[in-house]
This record gives C-alpha cells, sequence and structure tokens, in this order.
DNA sequence: CACTCGTGGGG
DNA sequence: TCCCCAAGAGT
C-alpha cells in the first residue's frame, strides 16, 4: 500500500514551496492557511507572509494590525489571532524553537490534531497521522464508509495511523494529500489512474460518487444590515475595530447593525450609532448595497453616507473607534465586503 | 458536541 | 441562483 502511494507521489507529487523547506516555522505557517483553503489562494499569502515575517521572532515581535493585515482576505481570521500568540509561546517558553514533541505541539494555540501531525510528519518526518478534509474522503472510500465521515473519526483516525510508515511518514502523508487533491476528488475522481484503485472498496463497488456521504444543512439566515460611512467636517471617516472573539475578531469595519423587522434603513443606522457609538447622525445618500455570504448566514450591507452631527464617538460594543482620512483607510486590515465599500469610497473621493 | 468561524470556486 | 466544498480548530 505505502509503496504504491510513493511511487506515484515521486512521479505525480505537486511541486509546492513549503515542500521546498523544512524549517518548521514556515511548514507551520502553511499548515494554519491550508486549513479550510485551497493551495490556489494560499500561494500568493505563503510567500508574502515569509517576506514579512521570515522567522517566529519577527511574527511575535509584530503587533496584531500588522499581523491581521497580512492575512486581510483569508478569511477565518482566528487563524491569524492564534498564529501571533504561538509564535509568542513559542519564543516565551520554547526559546524560539518550534517544539518537537506532539504534545507541546499540540498545546499551541490553532493547531490541533491535524495539523499537529501534518508539521511533524513534514517538517521531521515522525510516524503521526493526519486527517484533514482529503484524507477523509480517500479513506471513505478505500473502505466504502457508509456513513458520514463525521460519524466515523475514530474508524478514520486509526485507518489513517495503520497506515504511515514508520520511515517515509512525509511522503506518505503528503502524497496522502495529493491523491485526494488531484485524483480521489469529491467530483469526477480519475480512478482509472488512482494507484489505489486495486484496494479501494468504492471503486470496487462502483459507489465512489456517492462516498463520502455528507449530511445536509439548513439553508442560511438572510440578514439585513445598515451600515454607516460617518463624515466629520474634516472629510474624515468613522471606523471601529470589533471585539477580539466572534466573528471577524480584530478587524475594523464601518459601524451599523442588523435592521429589525419593519424598520427603515435610515432609522436602524440612527439607531445603531446611538446604541454601539453614542453619536447622532444625519442618514443621506446610498452609497452601495452588498451582497455577501459567510459561513453561517448570508447578509445584505446597506452602506448610506452620513453626517455627524453631535457627540464624541464611544467604544461601546466595540475595542476601539477612529476618525481616518480616505487615504488612510488602506491602512486597516477589513473584512472583503468592507473592502467593496472602500472602493465605493474612493470613487466618490477623487470625482 | 453541535455550533461558530471567511472566502473563492465549481457544478 | 444556489448549494457544496476546500490541508480544521475552538468552545
Amino acid at each position: 500500500m505505502h509503496q504504491t502511494l510513493l511511487a506515484w507521489y515521486r512521479q505525480q507529487g505537486r511541486q509546492l514551496p513549503w515542500r521546498e523547506t523544512r524549517d518548521p516555522y514556515a511548514i507551520w505557517i502553511s499548515e494554519i492557511m491550508l486549513q479550510q483553503t485551497q493551495v490556489k489562494t494560499v500561494l500568493p499569502y505563503y510567500q508574502r507572509w515569509l517576506q514579512l515575517f521570515p522567522t517566529v521572532y519577527d511574527l511575535a515581535a509584530a503587533d496584531q494590525q500588522t499581523v491581521l493585515k497580512a492575512w486581510e482576505g483569508l478569511g477565518y481570521y482566528a487563524r491569524a489571532r492564534n498564529l501571533h500568540k504561538a509564535a509568542q509561546v513559542i519564543v516565551a517558553q520554547h526559546q524560539g524553537q518550534f517544539p518537537e514533541q506532539f504534545e507541546d505541539v499540540v498545546a499551541l494555540p490553532g493547531i490541533g490534531r491535524t495539523t499537529a501531525g501534518g508539521i511533524l510528519s513534514a517538517a521531521f518526518n515522525q510516524p503521526v497521522p493526519i486527517l484533514d478534509g482529503n484524507v477523509k474522503r480517500v479513506l471513505a472510500r478505500l473502505i466504502a464508509l457508509r456513513q458520514p465521515p463525521s460519524k466515523a473519526l475514530d474508524q478514520l483516525w486509526q485507518l489513517s495511523t495503520a497506515l504511515v510508515p514508520p520511515r517515509e511518514a512525509r511522503d506518505f502523508n503528503q502524497a496522502l494529500m495529493d491523491l485526494g487533491a488531484t485524483v480521489c476528488t469529491r467530483h469526477r475522481p480519475a480512478c482509472l489512474i488512482c494507484p489505489w484503485r486495486s484496494p479501494c472498496a468504492a471503486y470496487n463497488q462502483n459507489v465512489q460518487l456517492e462516498i463520502p456521504m455528507t449530511e445536509t444543512r439548513a439553508p442560511l439566515p438572510h440578514k439585513q444590515i445598515g451600515v454607516a460611512v460617518v463624515w466629520n467636517e474634516q472629510r474624515q471617516i468613522l471606523i471601529d475595530r470589533r471585539p477580539q472573539s466572534g466573528l471577524l475578531g480584530g478587524l475594523w469595519e464601518f459601524p451599523g447593525g442588523k435592521i429589525e423587522p419593519g424598520e427603515a434603513v435610515e432609522d436602524c443606522i440612527r439607531r445603531e450609532l446611538q446604541e454601539e457609538l453614542a453619536i447622532d447622525v444625519e442618514v443621506g445618500d446610498r452609497l452601495i448595497t452588498i451582497d455577501h455570504t459567510y459561513t453561517h448566514f448570508k447578509v445584505t450591507l446597506n452602506v448610506f453616507h452620513c453626517r455627524h452631527i453631535g457627540g464624541k464617538p464611544q467604544p461601546i460594543e466595540c475595542d476601539e473607534v477612529r476618525w481616518v482620512a480616505v487615504s488612510d483607510l488602506e491602512q486597516f486590515p477589513f473584512p472583503k465586503a468592507n473592502g467593496q465599500i472602500i472602493e465605493a469610497i474612493k470613487e466618490i473621493a477623487v470625482s
């Protein structure tokens, strides 16, 4: 089993920048970026990150806003916050050396069982198993698993553990992920060129398209949001920094909130800015309307120009509030949906 | 342990 | 247009 896969990997495996190094720091960064994120998306972020933060010391010493700015657009921002925290732990508790004991690695924020296995096998060739989305699919098909992988995690972990070869774990784990990413794909798996076609139970029973089984999810709720681009007399705009925990934690945004049933957008904006920032505004023209989908809900951002009438902005439901010039907006990390607002503001500003 | 947490791409 | 999914972890 191993040798078949390893032989395939040596010929067909992907060449990826984090496979050119054995620096556990660089491999760690790649593993975190690759959580729930495709290789193509990660590549430019990975290169820029290592330019900005070449070592764990650079990362530990950076301020969080710089870290979040480097992560801007990648999503799941807790990954960046945890990466930053973990770097500080490695400097303070491990003398700047990435730990090599599994228990020490999984103890770092943002690193679970799969990521720990990925790092330790890739960086140190330790025979530890992994179980990411690719491996779940490959192994589920290998044994023709008749239930969703989430219901059989123990069994899949045992199988992954049993398969890792003692002396070639690095290549084997990478090969397993490549197989899932390029051959044993969700749609149109290329079974005819698969090195594991012969032992694959799903292929032999011709059920590879039905495995892994998926559980259905409820339809996403849709929220209407009122958003304010508040201008003051100096042609500055008001932005606020979201709390550390929760959605988009630590990122900046344009203030606003959920429109209550039957409420007009203008009323929502005036109410939210009073509740969250204790300021009075006059709501003007609509700037832009943005539809955006998050993992668990959809939003429509109804963005309106506003004029600041009175009250010094207070950080009541956020961590910080600032007035900033249009030209300075790009220095702050914003969520993707807010990026469209910034573009719209710039178009107004030049005209 | 079910839920939360982004974004881009494919069918 | 809409659903599903992609190198998961934290709570």
